[in-house]
DNA sequence: TTCCGCAATAAGTCTGACTTTTAAGTCACA
DNA sequence: TGTGACTTAAAAGTCAGACTTATTGCGGAA
C-alpha cells in the first residue's frame, strides 16, 4: 500500500518493527545482533543497519557489552509514520486510533481556521471538489471512493493552513481514516451529518470565515471521537 | 545537553544532519557514500548506518546506481526530535519556532482540558510546585531556573492529559522554550502576566475546571505567539 | 566490607571482495 | 530518423572475517 521493502534491512525492519511495537519483546528485553542476524538469515551489517533505524525511532537502545535493549513504549517516536503504521497493524489499534483522533480534534480545527485565512483559490476549488465528491459517494456502498475524497479533503485543509507541522499530519489523518473505514464501519454508509459538515467547512474556508471553519471542523472531529466511543467503549 | 554522540555513526549524523536540514545540500542533490565516507574519514559501513538513519527520517533517499539523493523539505519527518533540534540550530530557526508555537497553541489547551479531568493528585502537586518555582524565579535574572520549571510545568500538563500523542510533545515544547530563552529574550525577566497564568492553570487543573484550564492555557500559548510576532515580524 | 583490577563479552569498526540493480549509452533494424 | 533491444558501467547492497573498544561483573586483596 505504501512503499515496497527496498533492501534486505527494510525487510528485516518490516518484521522486527511490528514485533517490538506489538510488545512481543517487552521493554527491557535484550536482543543480540548476532543472534538476530542468524534468526533473520542476514549478515551482521544488514542487521546493524536495521538496529540503527530502530534506534533512531527510539524503539531500542544499543549499548556495548549489553546488547540491544527494548525501550519502554513511552519513549518511542510515536509520530514516526512507520511506527504509527506498525502500531495500527498491531493489537492495540483501538487505543492508538483513539489517541490519534484526540490529536486530530486538537489540530484540525486550528488548521481549518488558518486555512480559512490563507487558502489559495486553487485550494478552495480543490476543497469544494472533494466535498462534492464526498456527497456523490455518500450513499450506496461507495466507501472506497468516499474515503479517498475524505482523506484528500483533510489533507488540503492541513496543507492550506500554511503551517508545516500541521501539513505533515496529513499522512497520520490518512492512516486514521483508512483504519476506520477498513476495520470498523465497513458495512454502513457514512453519517449524513458528517457529509454536510464537510460541505459547510469548504464553504466557510472559501468565504474566509475562520471562526465558522474552526467550529465546524471541531464538530467533525468530535463526531469521529464519539463514533469511536460507540464502537470501542 | 541531550545525549552524547555514541558511536562514530552518531558523530557523522550530528554533522551531516544539520547540513542537510540547513539546506547546504539542496533537494535533489546526490551524495555518494564512498565520497562521504572519505570526507568524514569513516568506513563505508559506518557511513551506511548514518545514511540509513537519515533515510528513516525521510531526509534522503538511497537508490542503486544513483546515489543518496536529498529529499525536499516537505517530506522530512519534522516531528522527529533530532530533526527538530537540527532545524532549530540552523538558519530558519524563526520560521521553525513559529510553526512549533502554532502547534503548541493548538495542542496545549486541549491537553490542559484533559489534564483537568485526569490529573492524579501527585501530578496536581507537582504542577503547583512548578508554578511556585516559576514565581520564585520570575525576577532577578534567574532565567535558567525559570526555564527549568517552565519546561517541567508544560511537560506535566501534556503527560497528565493521558493522551500519548500529547505526552510525546513534551520534548518539542522543551526545545521551543529552551530556544526562546537562549536566543531571544535572554536579557529580560519573563512576562509577569505569563507567570500569573501558569499559577492559575495549576489552580484550574487542581479544581478539575477543564474549561478554565483550556482557556488559560490558550492565553499562555497565544502570548508566546505574540511574543514571536514582536521579536521576528 | 569495600575497593581495585582483570577477564569475558557484545557492540563497534574496518577492509576487501563480490553481487545486484538500473541509468544511460550504443547499435542494428525498420 | 526513430525505436527497440542489447551492453556497459556505476553505485548501492551484501557478505565474511579479523580486529578494537568499552563496559560489566566477578574475584581477590586491603
Amino acid at each position: 500500500m505504501t512503499e515496497q521493502a527496498r533492501g534486505l534491512h527494510a525487510r528485516v525492519l518490516e518484521s522486527l518493527g511490528p514485533a517490538i511495537t506489538a510488545g512481543e519483546y517487552p521493554p527491557g528485553s535484550v536482543l543480540r545482533t548476532d543472534e538476530l542476524s542468524q534468526e533473520f538469515e542476514v549478515s551482521r551489517s544488514v542487521m546493524r543497519e536495521a538496529v540503527r533505524v530502530l534506534e533512531s525511532m527510539h524503539l531500542v537502545e544499543s549499548r556495548r557489552r549489553v546488547g540491544v535493549t527494548v525501550r519502554p513504549a513511552a519513549e518511542w517516536n510515536v509520530y514516526d509514520p512507520q511506527v504509527i503504521r506498525w502500531r495500527l497493524a498491531g493489537a492495540d489499534r483501538p487505543r492508538q486510533l483513539r489517541s490519534l483522533t484526540v490529536l486530530r480534534s486538537a489540530v484540525e480545527p486550528a488548521a481549518a481556521a488558518l486555512a480559512a485565512r490563507h487558502a489559495t483559490a486553487a485550494q478552495c476549488a480543490a476543497l469544494t471538489e472533494c466535498a462534492i465528491g464526498m456527497v456523490a459517494t455518500s450513499r450506496g456502498q461507495q466507501l472506497e471512493g468516499y474515503l479517498r475524497h475524505d482523506i484528500e479533503f483533510h489533507r488540503i485543509i492541513l496543507n492550506a493552513s500554511g503551517n508545516e507541522m500541521f501539513a505533515r499530519l496529513g499522512d497520520v489523518v490518512a492512516e486514521v481514516l483508512t483504519g476506520r473505514t477498513r476495520h470498523q464501519v465497513m458495512f454502513e454508509d457514512p453519517d449524513p451529518a458528517a457529509v454536510t459538515l464537510h460541505v459547510k467547512v469548504a464553504e466557510a474556508v472559501r468565504e474566509g470565515d475562520a471562526v465558522r471553519a474552526e467550529e465546524l471542523t471541531r464538530e467533525i472531529t468530535l463526531g469521529a471521537l464519539e463514533e469511536l466511543d460507540v464502537l470501542a467503549p
